[in-house]
DNA sequence: GCCAACGTTGGC
DNA sequence: GCCAACGTTGGC
């Protein structure tokens, strides 16, 4: 099976990119995903090896940087913490209800690709995160639009 | 099983 | 700050 490719968001406030940029080995769990869909995809198809772009939402969306998936699905430790936010009481680790992967940064981009400068480029139109209210944090996206986001990534800033 | 109410997400 | 869209919950 070939390498899948992802996009994953997070809320810049809540944990971003130089977050993950000054972990050990610019690695962490990519924990506190509550929503079935989103947790279906971390615990049954991300697999070592699959690439992810990292996704500033809320603040100045846009994709900020490639991640490496180095640790396929596991279970979600925040929610079995009574005093973490994502805590879950219905989750335990005997029947996990919520799921993680653990991903290392591969690079952040030269420069973020703004959502807007997305929605006017006609290969990237098929993406799910261009739909108007999605929410879904984790979705799959295809090789071309992984590969046209990391273009458009490294493209030199104009002007 | 239906559906209204609610809380959350997330772009603008 | 506003509001549309969505997922979840709970009454019936």
């Amino acid at each position: 099976m070939g390498t899948n490719y992802w996009l994953l968001k997070s809320e810049p406030g809540c944990y971003s990119i130089d977050d993950l940029a000054g972990e050990p080995d610019q690695t962490t769990s990519w924990t506190g995903v509550r929503n079935f869909q989103a947790r279906n995809f971390l615990r049954d198809q991300m697999s070592v090896g699959d690439l992810a772009i990292f996704y500033h939402s809320v603040t100045a969306p846009s994709a900020v940087g490639v991640m490496r998936v180095v640790r396929a699905g596991h279970a979600d430790e925040t929610a079995f913490d009574p005093d973490d936010s994502h805590f879950d009481p219905r989750s335990t680790p005997e029947a996990p209800l919520w799921f993680a992967v653990d991903v290392r940064l591969k690079r952040k981009f030269a420069t973020p690709v703004p959502l807007a400068a997305m929605r006017v480029v006609p290969s990237l139109s098929g993406m799910e995160l261009l739909r108007k209210g999605s929410r879904l944090s984790v979705l799959p996206i295809t090789k071309g639009e992984f590969d046209t986001l990391c273009a458009m990534g490294e493209a030199e800033t104009p002007g």
